[in-house]
DNA sequence: CGACACTTTGAAGACGATCAACGCCGGTGG
DNA sequence: CCACCGGCGTTGATCGTCTTCAAAGTGTCG
C-alpha cells in the first residue's frame, strides 16, 4: 500500500508542511489496514502511534469499573484517533479504540510527531485548533446532556451527522447501527429507539436506518442552534471535504 | 499594580520563555481587578485577550435557551480562563467568565500570544499540553456523569477538590457555595443536599462547610480510580505549587 | 429584630434505565 | 428447502433516581 504525498497534503494537520517535511513524513509513517472488530489500541497500552482515520469507522471507548462499554466518539475519515495523547505527562493510552468496520488508518510514530512540532505554524497550530475544537465540542455535549432529554440529544446527533457527512436532510442512512449510535449518545438502545419515534412530531422522520428531515421549520425550533441545519459549521464542511480527498488518493 | 517577572516564570505555561521574551511579555500584559460579580467577558463578546487567574474564583458558564445558567468549570489561581480561545476559527467568545470573589487576573492580548507561539518548545508546548489535559477530564466527566450516581459525583469531586487545592484529607472548609458547587456538578441544589447526606455512610463526613474524609479505605472503593484520594495526579499538585506563588508574589 | 440569601427537608412527578417478551432478518446446517 | 439460531431492534411494564415545587430552617448583616 502506497500514500500519495497529495494525499498527505489534504489533511489539514498537514497544510503547513514543507514539501520537504512531507518527504520526511512520508519515510516515517504509513498505511495500517483493520478488519472489523479489531483493537487499534487498548486502555493502558503504551502510547507509539498518532493515527488519522483515512476509511472506515473506529469506536473510541472506555470499559467502567463494572464491566460496562461507554463510547466517547465514533471516528470517519480525517478524524484524529489520539491528538490529544501526542503531548501529554502520561506514557499509557487511555480509552480503548476499536475498528467497527473495516479500517485504513495513518500511522505515525508520536516521537516523530513530538520532534516535528518545533515549528509551530507547520503543525502545531493546527492541532491545538483541533483540540480547541473537541474540547468545545465535549462541553457543549455534556451541557447537553444535562439539559436536554434523550429525545432532543437525538435530534441534535441526527442534525449535526447530517451536517458533518455532508447527507442530503431530505433523506439519508444511518451511517452506523442504531446500537452504536445509542452507546455514543450515552443512552440505552431502548431509549433511543422511543427518542426516534417522538421525533416525528418535530419533523424528523426516521424508519429503519432511513432518516429525513421532513419538517426544517420545526426541527430548528426544536435542536439546539450549534447543531442546527441552518448552522453551517466551516470546519466540519472542511473536515468531510478532506475525508473524500483521502478514500479518494488512497484507494 | 505591578507584576514581579519571577512570578510570570512560576507559571508552567511561561516557563520555556526566555528573559527577553519574558520582557516583551511584561510589557504586553497587564494586571485586572474585579470584584465579585463582574463579568470578565460575556458569550459573543470579541475575543481579545488571554486570561490567567491570579487570585480568587472565576466560574465560566453557559445561558440555555430557557434562560437557565449551567456551569462548565470552577477556576482558580494558575487556571488559564481561555486557552482554548487563542487559536479558533471563531472570534468571539463562547461562554461568559464572571468572577465569583475578588478576582485578580493576568490578561494577555490574543494577538500577542498568536505572534509568540511560533516557537513551539517556548509556549505552545504548554498550551497543547493544558487543551490535553482539560479535554482528558471533560470526557471522564461525561463520561461519569451517565454511568455514576449523583451521590458517586459528589464524592469524586470532594475527591478531586482536596487533591487539587492541597486540603487536609482529615478536615476542610468547601471553598465556595453549595449552590455553586451544585452547579458546576450539573445537579440541583437539593439533589446535592441529599448526596452529602448519603456520603456519611461511604466515609465523607460534610457538616455545613467543614468536610473530612472519616473512612479512607471505604471512600476509595466508592469513588472512581481517577479521583481517589490515594492516586496523586503530578499535574494537579504542580498546579496548586504554581496558584500558591503566584499570589504570594502578586499580593 | 427583620430582611435576605443560602440551605435543608418533604412530597409529588417525570424521565430514563432495566427487565422481559417479541418480531425481524441473515446465516448456518441438516 | 426448511428449521434453528443469534444479532439487532421494537414494544410494554415496572422501578429507581433526579427534578420540581413547596415550605421551613439557618445564618449573616443592616
Amino acid at each position: 500500500m502506497t500514500i500519495k504525498s497529495e494525499t498527505l497534503l489534504t489533511l489539514p494537520l498537514f497544510s503547513g508542511l514543507t514539501p520537504e517535511e512531507n518527504t520526511r513524513l512520508l519515510a516515517n509513517s504509513r498505511m495500517r489496514n483493520c478488519e472489523g472488530g479489531a483493537f487499534l489500541f487498548m486502555h493502558g497500552d503504551t502510547i507509539v502511534n498518532f493515527y488519522v482515520v483515512c476509511r472506515g469507522i473506529v469506536q473510541i471507548f472506555r470499559a467502567t469499573p463494572d464491566g460496562h462499554e461507554v463510547t466517547s466518539d465514533l471516528l470517519i475519515a480525517g478524524d484524529s484517533l489520539n491528538a490529544d495523547e501526542i503531548i501529554t505527562k502520561q506514557d499509557t493510552h487511555n480509552k480503548n479504540a476499536r475498528a467497527v468496520d473495516d479500517v485504513l488508518l495513518l500511522e505515525i510514530p508520536t516521537s516523530w510527531m513530538l520532534e516535528n512540532l518545533s515549528n509551530f505554524d507547520h503543525m502545531a497550530s493546527h492541532l491545538m485548533a483541533t483540540l480547541s475544537d473537541r474540547l468545545h465540542s465535549a462541553q457543549i455535549e455534556a451541557e447537553h446532556q444535562s439539559t436536554m432529554s434523550a429525545t432532543q440529544i437525538v435530534a441534535c446527533y441526527l442534525q449535526r451527522l447530517c451536517i458533518l457527512y455532508g447527507f442530503d436532510p431530505d433523506g439519508f442512512e444511518l451511517p452506523y447501527s442504531k446500537t452504536l449510535i445509542a452507546s455514543r449518545l450515552r443512552i440505552e438502545l431502548e431509549t433511543f429507539s422511543r427518542a426516534l419515534k417522538n421525533l416525528r412530531d418535530e419533523g424528523i422522520e426516521v424508519d429503519g436506518t432511513h432518516v429525513s428531515f421532513t419538517d426544517t421549520q420545526k426541527t430548528s425550533d426544536f435542536v439546539c442552534d450549534q447543531c442546527s441545519l441552518s448552522e453551517e459549521c466551516p470546519a466540519h464542511i472542511e473536515l468531510h471535504k478532506t475525508s473524500q480527498n483521502i478514500t479518494k488518493y488512497v484507494a
